[in-house]
DNA sequence: CTGAATCCCCCAGGATACTG
DNA sequence: CAGTATCCTGGGGGATTCAG
């Protein structure tokens, strides 16, 4: 080890790029769009008039800002076809389908928590 | 199953309180200032300015804020001691402590990511 | 030392209308 | 169909001051 004459495992959380690493996922799954745009994407292939189908309440201009950030971020791809009127397929790049692990894990947690309050 | 024609994990996804669990797990790890918190009092008991110190730029204000959320959601306890001045520490319940493990799934996933972007 | 009270700013997110 | 352009609002978060 480096130095650090105290205890805890804050080695661990500080080293390298925890928290670079940390925010990168943060960013993929906070707010209140893109888990269920994610969510809807893992059932494959879909165009920007189902997913906005498959989801409750959100608009287009939402679908559209969340859709451009996660295409920038890598999360899905988007294809246009010159098909008239116009056709877009987004989908879920290997890193967009490698979320539904880390969101099981964060579920887990959850259900654990609340048993731990319950049974407090 | 139930019902369900439709291909896809959206079974799993869908089943029970898995978005309730996974809002429970969002509102612990999302925010400016609830993850540094927990990490700060990762390594134990710890007094309220202590853990300001060990936070750069948060205020007292933020920082109160966030302590009684973290308490009202069963993360962290507090306890005061009728001393003089004051003196309040603040420690993680198991909840608190057990969200390392998911914190360590994330980071995994966000370095992945990044290789995943890189060798694109 | 440990907060509570006030005031302020910014922006995520919503509503609506319009276009190629 | 797949977005863009505007306008608007609430609340997360900051700075400062005061109090027990």
């Amino acid at each position: 080890m480096t130095k650090s004459s105290h205890s805890g495992s804050e080695d661990k959380r500080c080293e390298g790029n925890f928290m670079l690493a940390l925010t990168d996922t943060l960013n993929v799954v906070s707010g209140k769009w893109k888990l269920p745009i994610i969510g809807t994407l893992m059932d494959g292939k879909m165009r920007f008039k189902q997913i906005e189908n498959h989801i409750p309440n959100i608009n287009s201009r939402m679908l559209s800002k969340e859709l451009k950030d996660l295409e920038a971020n890598g999360i899905v791809t988007r294809t246009a076809y010159n098909t008239v009127p116009v056709c877009v397929e987004y989908e879920l790049t290997a890193s967009g389908y490698s979320v539904l692990p880390v969101l099981e894990v964060m579920v887990d947690w959850g259900r654990g928590h609340r048993q731990n309050i319950i049974g407090q």
